[in-house]
DNA sequence: CTTTCTCATCTTGTATACAAGAGCGTTGAC
DNA sequence: GTCAACGCTCTTGTATACAAGATGAGAAAG
């Protein structure tokens, strides 16, 4: 799928973002990256100014790129965003979904469960990522799957923590029953309030961990 | 603002594909395109590469880059997430405003009203982008600021077209009327609803701007 | 002792040179 | 006559070279 050599370097860089290898803040040396890779400073340059174009990095002009660091805040308000694309998707779905979507969505829902049960949490991770993706799919709305998605990707590493919270992996997952009971029953705005309160608990949970991380700081100095 | 010279040739080329200079589906070629703009291939590359991050070019590795040609049905996509993601900063702007969002909204408002009832469709057109940037402003959600912002970016020239559809720009400011009226009392639901259906609108003015551009094509073929 | 101005160095931004894949026409075989 | 394979050319992708602005250190002045 990735052809070319910034291609794959707008991966690697994006994924050593997403996993904190690369941390908020942290500067972008081209050259140094050049090494790093064993490429030329040209493709690294290419990767990073199409994240600086996707919003996860920030080129300053002639002042280097960095890591963009979107603070607690920013990250609570691309929660409350994703709610809301989220709600759009479920309603649209409930709406529009054919037959193909329903055994999608069926089929991901079970894979959940499957994952749910054993208490594999990075196995219901992706199953997660596939489940809401059906939904995308079944709002028939290419343009809003594309923004679903993108935004899905950007909030991986918060999501990621939540699911470690105790408890969260099975009450998302009986969220889920009930979503795709809304939405097989074409309750579209049944749909829409699930999701977004599915989506919005993220973002409050988030804000929860936050809030005691910060506290564990200031507890360590 | 545009310090360096691809960021400049960014909004060079964004403004040919926006005013339709550069038609959808044309091919970039970068060779021809340095040469027109008397530089070399690199920043040419830098903002095409831009440019394909954000959606307006596709790049096909090694097979060049087009201006993307969306579709009636993707346009219309697009204004269904835009009417979305309007609501909701309505919804917020009316429960988050502050006084000087207050100042700001009225005076964009007023703004507007001079415009049309001097049938000024140019003036409007700005103004009407004032007035919808200080609702975005008002949501106090940066994010959903620069999501709004991006995606009414890319709907200009769409948008633009309605305009001049009759009556629509009188429509269009009592529309803005009741919509300034549900922010400022603090009503989130009104505020979304009607924001929602004044962007909706839009989309279904374009569906029916589609419809009778490809029969009058039909008639002239 | 502090502050500001200047100069050196380092990094980014742009141009050019080189490599390699894609498209296309021609030629040869069936 | 048609189809396929070969090779040429053209375009993109990467590397390197060069230009110019930003940063920081040091010196000089207050």
């Amino acid at each position: 799928m990735a052809a070319t050599t910034f291609h794959k370097l707008r991966d690697e860089i994006e994924n050593g973002i997403v996993t904190g290898t690369l941390a908020p803040g942290e500067r972008l040396d081209e050259v140094q990256l050049a090494n790093r890779f064993g490429v030329s400073r040209t493709p690294i340059r290419e990767a990073l100014i199409q994240l600086g174009a996707i919003g996860l990095v920030e080129i300053r002009p002639r002042r280097g790129a960095v890591v963009v660091d979107p603070g607690p805040n920013r990250i609570y308000e691309m929660f409350e965003v994703m709610a809301e694309l989220e709600g759009m998707a479920g309603a649209l779905a409930a709406r529009r979904h054919a037959e193909e979507d329903r055994a999608k969505l069926l089929a991901a829902h079970e894979k959940c469960e499957r994952s749910a049960t054993s208490g594999d949490t990075d196995a219901y991770y992706y199953d997660n990522e596939r489940f809401h993706n059906a939904i995308y799919e079944a709002s028939h709305s290419g343009f809003l799957y594309d923004q679903c998605a993108a935004l899905h990707r950007r909030l991986r590493p918060y999501r990621r923590l939540q699911l470690r919270v105790r408890n969260r992996m099975k009450v998302s997952f009986s969220e889920h029953t009930r979503i795709v009971e809304a939405i097989l029953a074409g309750e579209a705005e049944a749909a829409r309030d699930l999701l977004r309160s599915h989506i919005a608990v993220q973002g409050d949970r988030f804000s929860d961990l936050i809030a005691s991380l910060s506290r564990d700081e200031r507890k360590a100095v």
